[in-house]
DNA sequence: AAGATTTGATATGTATACTTACCTTTAAAG
DNA sequence: CTTTAAAGGTAAGTATACATATCAAATCTT
């Protein structure tokens, strides 16, 4: 059986591509960011005051490598990260001024990648593949547009 | 637009669903192998000899990447690596008798998994979502058999 | 309420991935 | 036949990923 019919080759080979193909637009758009560090910061934007592990649980993360992601996006000044009144065990992430400007410019150009990525497929073709990978991974429509 | 129907982020959740099939099938088999560890392994196998470089372009890997993984390789026992003599840059690679056998060993297991990873789709979608997912990645039927 | 369990987070260790830089060896140019 | 360019590897640095262990705080049990 060749590399190239099977289902965990094609789909490293479509994750590389996918993150190749995000790099190189937000390369060209002059922002440093990565497709784990916009989902977060999506994420965090859509759950203001959001903890690490819910964040991780949303965007089917790992616990222990969230926390890094996080790391730099405070570094990067785009998020905070304070302790919670309530459980002094966990942080409360938020957006920054800039993290929220930063979002809102990257968003257009990230939506615009999705089909970059797809690119040998038509229209109907990548219909289809949204269809089937989001069924593959247990997705349902409209099974969490909070996500 | 909600991160589900992204396909950066779809694909991310399959390759995350297939690397974890792969790890948990292989713990069972009671072999410490990754999925990259498989492929080059399987790659070197069709290709006795080959040096890294053009087996990081076979499968589509980092030319830094093969070298740590042919690493771990060597040490497991399934690989040797020695200096071409022809051109003293590159390194031949081949498998070791272990290797082979290894390879012999976790190969159905493998194959088995394949339908593992797009276990919550029929075998029509399964079919349709590998040459979907082979169309976008650039390869058409019997592109490369070699691989 | 004391003990056991769970939970949020961090630390550690291993394995990808990819970029850039660098070294060595070939191959190409002139 | 020397200079230049290209190719195979490695090294260093950054960013995921995930397992496991640990710590502290919260919750559940009895």
């Amino acid at each position: 059986m060749p590399l190239s019919t099977m289902p965990g080759h094609l789909i490293r080979r479509l994750h590389q591509i996918s993150t190749a193909a995000f790099a190189e637009g937000l390369r060209r758009k002059g922002v440093d960011m990565t497709s784990v560090q916009f989902a977060a910061l999506h994420t965090i934007h859509g759950h203001p005051g959001i903890d690490q592990a819910t964040l991780a649980q949303l965007i089917a993360y790992d616990r222990a490598t969230i926390g890094g992601v996080v790391d730099r996006l405070v570094r990067k000044g785009w998020v905070t990260r304070e302790v919670n009144k309530d459980d002094r065990r966990a942080r409360r992430l938020s957006l920054t001024h800039e993290g929220i400007t930063t979002l809102a410019d990257v968003s257009p150009v990230i939506e615009t990648l999705q089909t970059d990525i797809l690119a040998a497929l038509t229209p109907e073709e990548r219909a289809r593949f949204i269809a089937l990978a989001a069924k593959a991974v247990g997705n349902v429509d409209g099974f969490d547009p909070s996500v």
